[in-house]
DNA sequence: TTTATGTATTAACAAATTGTGAACTGACCC
DNA sequence: GGGTCAGTTCACAATTTGTTAATACATAAA
């Protein structure tokens, strides 16, 4: 899975655990770091500024509940989620650990699956709009958003399977794409079209970017490169 | 305690539990409003316009995560907040349970303390934004409190759901928005309309508007642009 | 140089998508 | 009941995009 652009920093003394939660937020996209105290969760969080927080409630030098309570006295940390991960499950704990400012408070054990979904749902909450996948290649830029390509500055119009062939192959630069691939990725596996087709698409887009970023491997295919 | 101007919508089909968590959300200072079963939690939630729904998942008529799929599906209910309180403990109903909208999971049994704690939690994180959502894009002001859309300085009188394209497409001003997620935006995930609605209503939009700032992407969808 | 192979170019055609005017359906309001 | 309006659909026109076929061009091996 590609990069959801969020950092977690989770902070547990216990390795084991430290080790289960990264690798399942790792694999699920997020980019995580870890921190074995309180203290260098904060000194980390101050550092990384990450989008979530993970806490464990009972660490060595601050616990968790002081490390919300420090973060929250920042201006710059009102707006960071905060999940405790705690073994305490006793009620006060529970409620003291929520009105210090924490966002989650879920309780130990926890399988991976539901803390992965309690952590989107967070994210799902707060979230405005997730990852941009713009490609900015010396002077060209191609937005899939905005659906949008800039050559030096001035917009250029492509029609949908010229972007979407563009976008293909500038997103793996030097990557020489087969024919093959191309149909598939571009048309899809059942579509069958003629091999010119490629070509006639290949050279409005030359045309039209007016840059010489496609170069053609006789035999092979195509590749971008810029 | 006075009231906080929040409506809290629950839905559960055992009275005692209704009235326990009830009882301890509006000491809180909360409206409460109940609901027995799923299809009446819908109904209420309906005319009410809860800003958080508590609801069960195991009900009569409606289990909750129907109840939520249902919600979740309808534009106005995209941002209320959902709470499943219920005594389904197991990974895959709790996963499940959030990924289909909801924004915390909690099981049976569980003391009002905590409960009111979560609520609490959630209400803190979503009040952070109190902003004014009016939209200013050179001479076109968009401002969806007062449903009221100027353009240099003359009222323009949209019909909702002309509104609610416009809004939708004016809010990402360069974002190209596939038919399909302004069908899902505006219309809603149940409702099923023709292509052409849309493309009759962003009509109307550009005659009453009166200016050119929706570009059509053939094959793609529409983009705001100004 | 010739030939074989593969690509570029072009114009013409086919297909897909969108714009438009008219008309239909319910709500709602005199 | 008649009128108005939002929302929707329809049929068809207008437009854009995708594909093909035919031909010209380029390159390397024989």
């Amino acid at each position: 899975m590609e990069s959801k652009g969020k950092k977690i920093l989770i902070a547990d003394d216990e390795p084991d655990i430290l080790e289960i939660i990264q690798y399942n937020l790792t694999k699920e996209g997020y980019e995580v770091i870890t921190a074995k105290d309180g203290d260098e969760a904060i000194g980390k969080a101050k550092i990384v500024r990450p989008d979530l927080i993970i806490l464990d409630i009972m660490m060595p030098k601050k616990n968790g509940v002081e490390v919300c309570e420090v973060l929250r006295s920042q201006p710059s940390f009102k707006e960071t989620l905060i999940l405790f991960l705690t073994a305490l499950s006793d009620e006060g704990s529970h409620v003291r650990g929520l009105e210090t400012g924490a966002d989650d408070y879920v309780t130990k054990p926890i399988s991976p699956k539901v803390l992965i979904s309690r952590v989107n749902a967070l994210f799902r909450r707060v979230n405005k709009e997730p990852e941009d996948k713009t490609l900015k290649i010396d002077g060209l830029t191609i937005d899939p958003a905005k659906f949008e390509v800039m050559v030096g500055g001035k917009d250029i119009t492509l029609a949908k399977k010229e972007f979407e062939l563009l976008y293909l192959l500038a997103s793996r630069p030097g990557r020489v794409f087969l024919r093959n691939e191309i149909l598939n990725q571009v048309w899809g596996n059942e579509v069958i079209v003629g091999d010119r087709t490629i070509d006639v698409h290949i050279r409005k887009i030359r045309q039209k970017l007016g840059l010489d970023c496609i170069t053609t491997v006789k035999g092979v295919g195509y590749k971008f490169n810029l």
